[in-house]
RNA sequence: GGCCGAGUGGCGGAAUUGGUAUACGCGUUCGACUUAAAAUCGAAUGAAGAAAUUCAUACGGGUUCAAGUCCCGUCUCGGCUACCA
């Protein structure tokens, strides 16, 4: 017999399936399969970033997790389409070319051919005809395609915002490149910006964003964390009117009301003072010549204040504006006030302060000495020990709702101020606009230009893509343009437009925009290319789409809302343009867990406990026993430490598949009997139901066991066959190399109820819900229950617990137990 | 501070609907094979006890014939979030 050799078998069966393209979803040159009546299922990993460094123990776990998926629907007879794509835009690209001079095109070239050559070491069932690569400028060409929809339906737009900003390096920083306060590359504190910035306006979506999301099979960590970041809040707005000084002259055109939101409008009644975000546009016209010094010191230092610094001091600040406005319920002039703990991106910027019942507005009120004003009665029984009472109760000091709940209250409340005038329900969210511009070079272009007057036009369809052009230097220019601008070929350019005035077609000098997109603003569509992956003329196919999308199973261990929401949000767009027949991009989503370092802390180079996993498969143990021990490591949504022994056992294990193949000593061919046809029954079951249910660590488990039986009892031909289809999906080579020997075909088995069950079942007895005796009774007789009970009681263990008289006999069928109460 | 998880042998973990707690693997010990070692094969392995048995699923209560699983309280650890009015 041949020894289990995994270096020589792997690489058999993977050229094997290179030359036979075994995985391509569809016959070659076409999107779809032969048989569409065939079901489908459409599995994807989410694509990586190709870093320099190649494949990790992470990436394993999640693509094998999709690769046995992939492999057993395959077996199971569906039309499985399991694409691969690589997410290349980004950063660490952009600074590798910074600091060699090698440009990102040709780094990520060279990283992709080391990841396509080390996935297929790990024998992965891709269809490589599918492969994408975001930075490929017949990809992204669709991307802008994509950005130009949402701007003609105006959800691409630009507006002023504030941006953290490195004054060192010149540059717009995105919140990643924010280390506690300070910028990534020199280290120097940043500040907050005012710029022009792109944004996705994804809050036009905000409401069916959270609606749909209980209609996920998602895990439900994910999905409360979308719900908290949606953050929907149900509240009013009350306008506040300010009061006019009396010793300005003028009654300019200027507003005269402040608008707040609050979700506590029962409370309206103990609202004595207002607060107004430091960015507030209105404080300019609240301030007096006494306060005006004041103020503007305080807001240019609240712009200044690093995250941390606002995150570490919570003791509250602020300065007094010099106005007051009128409390529309109690007419009584209150202060204006403007501090930092209220936010300038949330709700209007302002709130109406109540100390009594808020504590953040009472650590205020009590810092500066402010009016302290209880409106709500805290109910006699409640144990609240805050210093301030924020739960229900009846209103006091309110006028004529006084006694009333206060849960009715705020009903009552907005009503009577929206008769007034002065106020209206309204649900705000804590999601903002999607921040989509980048001052990089490494992303896709925004296809948009300007006249000299700043006018914006997007770029025709028809001249998709504008291609990243070549530059020498990839620092971004001291203005804080990314080094797009350096390219001054590609920069300006003449083009026929719309003229904004005249509305005549005219040639025009044009500036390009030199911001690129946030890469996922790539990765947003990325599962509908999969399908059409080569269509020259459409981002996708509407057919190959209605077939294979959505996506059944998505795969993997990052991005909770960031891109999981932002794929959601295109794909309502795209459905609302007709672009796509369903309104959820991903049916079901498994959340897998990190893989960590023997020690138990994460894999870091710094450190140098990174297990590669090239190593694993080199030192030969092979590529199917790094795939079997991933999924045999735990259950696949926790994280796990890296077992260097364990990897051995899961080695010694496949060594026993390979024996009980190979070695004709231990196969029973003449068997009469089947002798293990229980067992192995029992184990098609299990590990079909745990590949359904994702338990991929208990599916291994029994396939031991399995294993182990077998050893004891001699293998048939069918346990064997049985074996390698049960395991090729975890271990695919040897999987295969079992089948081929045994010239079997590869269609995954079934199971029979009737051969789940031996003739004799043993029986448990307790007493008293004590394990007393166990009886071996045949299978006819779980039917009689009274046979079993006398049984039972007559078992001599069983009757020495019996103190005195039998009280009751609960017999479980299913559970095949007795318990004796006595 | 808020929200959500989790706590089971020496270790990773199993127990799917409340029904034999500790499957499977690692480690350890013993044995077989071998001149020897490795590899392989077999056996044992929660704790205490000679045994019968008793005690064990973070801790304290409760419900139940029966609780790792359900309920109440406490502690510890992890994740997310962080002045969102």
């Amino acid at each position: 017999m041949d020894r289990y050799n995994p270096q020589e078998i792997e690489k058999k069966w993977q050229d094997k399936w290179e030359t036979e393209q075994t995985f391509c979803a569809a016959p070659k040159g076409k999107d779809l399969p032969t048989d569409l009546n065939t079901p489908k299922v459409f599995l994807a990993e989410m694509f990586p970033y190709p870093s320099g460094a190649g494949l990790h123990v992470g990436h394993v776990r999640n693509f094998t997790i999709v690769d046995v998926l992939a492999r057993f629907y395959t077996q199971q007879q569906m039309n499985v389409l399991r694409p691969f794509g690589y997410d290349t835009f980004g950063l660490p690209a952009e600074n590798y070319a910074i600091k060699t001079g090698i440009s990102p095109q040709e780094a990520t070239k060279t990283n992709i051919a080391n990841f396509r050559k080390q996935l297929k070491r790990l024998g992965y069932a891709i269809d490589w005809s599918r492969e994408i690569n975001t930075s490929d400028p017949d990809y992204y060409k669709w991307t802008q395609w994509c950005f130009l929809q949402l701007y003609k339906k105006g959800l691409a737009y630009r507006k002023e915002s504030y941006q953290w900003w490195c004054p060192v390096d010149q540059t717009v920083l995105a919140n990643e490149q924010v280390e506690n306060g300070c910028c990534w590359r020199c280290g120097h504190e940043v500040e907050k910006k005012k710029m022009k910035q792109w944004f996705f306006k994804i809050t036009e979506y905000a409401d069916e964003l959270l609606s749909d999301i209980d209609s996920l099979d998602w895990p439900d960590k994910i999905k409360t964390m979308q719900r908290n970041w949606i953050g929907r809040s149900e509240g009013a707005e009350i306008e506040f009117e300010i009061v006019s000084e009396k010793s300005e002259k003028s009654e300019k055109s200027e507003p005269k009301y402040i608008k707040v939101f609050t979700t506590r409008p029962d409370t309206v009644f103990g609202a004595t003072f207002l607060v107004l975000a430091p960015e507030h546009p209105m404080i300019k016209n609240l301030v007096n010549d006494k306060t005006r010094n004041e103020v503007e010191k305080y807001q240019s230092d609240a712009l200044k204040k690093s995250e941390i610094e606002r995150q570490e001091n919570k003791e509250k600040t602020g300065v007094f504006t010099g106005s007051y406005a009128i409390n529309p319920a109690t007419g009584e002039e209150i202060p204006i006030w403007v501090s930092d703990y209220v936010l300038m991106g949330y709700g209007e910027g302002a709130i109406m302060a109540v100390p009594a019942h808020d504590e953040r507005d009472y650590d205020f009120a009590e810092k500066f000495d402010l009016p302290i004003k209880e409106v709500i009665e805290k109910p006699e029984n409640s144990d609240d020990t805050e210093k301030c009472y924020h739960g229900e109760g009846k209103l006091i000091n309110s006028g004529h709702l006084n006694g009333t709940d206060s849960a009715d209250a705020r009903e009552l409340v907005v009503n009577w101020l929206s008769q007034q005038g002065v106020g209206k329900p309204k649900v705000t969210y804590k999601m903002r606009d999607w921040l989509i511009s980048r001052q990089r070079y490494w992303g896709c272009p925004i296809p948009i230009a300007y006249d000299e007057d700043g006018n914006e036009y997007p770029i025709p369809e028809d001249q998709l893509p504008v291609v990243i052009p070549e530059v020498k230097d990839y620092k971004p220019d001291n203005t804080g343009r990314s080094a797009l601008a350096k390219a001054k070929d590609w920069l300006t350019f003449e083009m026929e437009v719309k003229d904004k005035k005249t509305g005549k077609i005219v040639r025009k000098k044009l500036t390009r925009e030199t911001d690129t997109l946030d890469g996922y603003a790539c990765s947003s569509w990325y599962l509908w290319r999969y399908v059409s992956a080569h269509d020259k003329s459409h981002a996708w196919d509407s057919k190959a789409v209605k077939y294979w999308a959505p996506t059944d199973i998505y795969v993997g261990a990052d991005h909770a809302v960031a891109h999981l929401l932002y794929i959601r949000f295109w794909c309502k767009f795209f459905a609302d343009q007709g672009y796509l027949p369903f309104r959820e991009p991903v049916k079901t989503l498994l959340y897998n867990g990190y893989i960590n370092a023997p020690d138990g802390k994460k894999m870091s180079k710094s450190k140098g406990n990174v297990i590669d996993p090239l190593d694993v498969i080199d030192q030969g143990y092979g590529a199917d026993t790094l795939r079997t021990y991933e999924m045999f490591i735990g259950p696949y949504d926790q994280d796990a430490a890296w077992d260097p022994k364990s990897v051995g056992g899961v080695y010694r294990f496949l060594n026993r598949c390979w024996t009980l193949c190979f070695d004709e000593k231990m196969q029973d061919a003449k068997a009469k009997a089947d002798k293990n046809r229980v067992i192995r029954h029992k184990t098609i079951k299990k590990v079909t139901d745990d590949i359904h249910r994702h338990n991929f660590n208990t599916a291994v488990s029994s396939l031991m066991e399995y294993v182990n039986e077998l050893y004891k009892e001699k293998a048939s031909k069918e346990d064997i066959i049985t074996l390698a289809k049960l395991i090729k999906p975890f271990a695919p080579h040897l999987g295969s190399e079992m089948l081929e020997k045994m010239q079997s075909d590869d269609v995954w088995p079934v199971w029979d109820e009737k051969y789940l069950v031996s003739d004799t079942v043993e029986i448990v007895v307790q007493v008293n819900g004590k394990l007393r005796a166990k009886i071996s009774v045949s299978t006819d007789d779980l039917e009689d229950q009274e046979k079993i009970e006398k049984l039972a009681l007559a078992e001599e263990n069983v009757k020495k617990f019996i103190p005195g008289e039998v009280k009751k006999v609960i017999f479980v069928k299913q559970a095949k137990l007795v318990n004796v109460v006595a």
